[in-house]
DNA sequence: GCCGATTTATAGCCATCGCTATACTTATTG
DNA sequence: CAATAAGTATAGCGATGGCTATAAATCGGC
């Protein structure tokens, strides 16, 4: 039997199939635009107080019904709520996802520039590559910037 | 007017506005499928001689006729040929995307245990990530590796 | 307070990518 | 060589995420 991601053993010692590697990045995928919208908002009711499906769509350079839509699944994942004419609002479960999610992509920015990635190719492609980086990776990639940080 | 990608600065002086950035992201997802496909399709015919498409399928993590409608469209956009009842081919389009995805993954899994990443948790994450890796992060991907070795 | 401008919601369309169930074709075996 | 097994194709469904066109609601200025 090939070795599973549902295997009982540490992380470490488990090489997932390639099937499991496929499903894994289908599933990633599946939550990316949430995280992306989630943060975004958050960073709009930072900058504005609120934020409204115009400027969502704007920024995230979609029809205004796109996003319109994209909200409605939020709120069915219960990470935002709004009011119809009103603004969106994160719930606290959508408002810590911001966080965490704002987080790991500055680190992935962070990481790329680190290793030599040129700044706006590294902001450009962080957009999508942040999305695949678990938690063992995020880990990795702090303290390979801790590390370089004593170093300088 | 915001920095946009079809400005005509070159790479290392644009900036892509945030929408820029979200839109490049869902532009590399619609072809992430195809170059994994490609990719796989190869590594089989390599290993056995043929694709068949119940090989393909299980090694994607789907259903068999998931498989099928994937490769309808690997024909239809010219990537490979097919014969009912018979097996997948590559055409000379997708045998060349293939090995050029073929080695993006494999500089992107090297770059990942190069800055500390698990030998398995970079494997993992990188079939997710390599589809958001520009050439412009593969050549700093690249460098960085040809660095280390000569510093070994 | 009304009216035009702006914003948001709704309707309806299309493509992609999953799935199960089932029909059809090819391969194998007694 | 007939019957069964295995492999493949097809049909039909649902969810997601785009879009345009248009209706409805709110906002602002007068
Ligand atoms: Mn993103
Ligand atoms: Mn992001
Ligand atoms: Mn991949
Ligand atoms: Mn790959």
């Amino acid at each position: 039997m090939a070795p599973s991601l549902s295997t009982n053993l540490p992380p470490e010692q488990q090489s997932a199939s390639q099937a499991d590697r496929f499903t894994r990045a289908r599933e990633v995928q599946a939550v990316a635009l949430l995280e992306d919208y989630v943060e975004m908002i958050g960073d709009l009711i930072a900058e504005h107080g609120e934020a409204r499906v115009a400027d969502i769509a704007e920024r995230m350079g979609v029809a205004q019904p796109t996003a319109t839509k994209a909200i409605a699944r939020l709120k069915r994942e219960g990470l935002a709520t709004s009011r119809p004419y009103r603004g969106v609002f994160l719930t606290d479960d959508g408002a810590a996802l911001a966080d965490r999610v704002r987080a790991r992509h500055r680190t992935v920015v962070a990481l790329l520039i680190a290793v030599g990635v040129p700044e706006t190719t590294a902001e450009l492609d962080a957009e999508g590559i942040e999305h695949h980086v678990s938690e063992g990776t995020l880990a990795a990639f702090e303290a390979y910037l801790a590390q370089q940080n004593r170093n300088k």
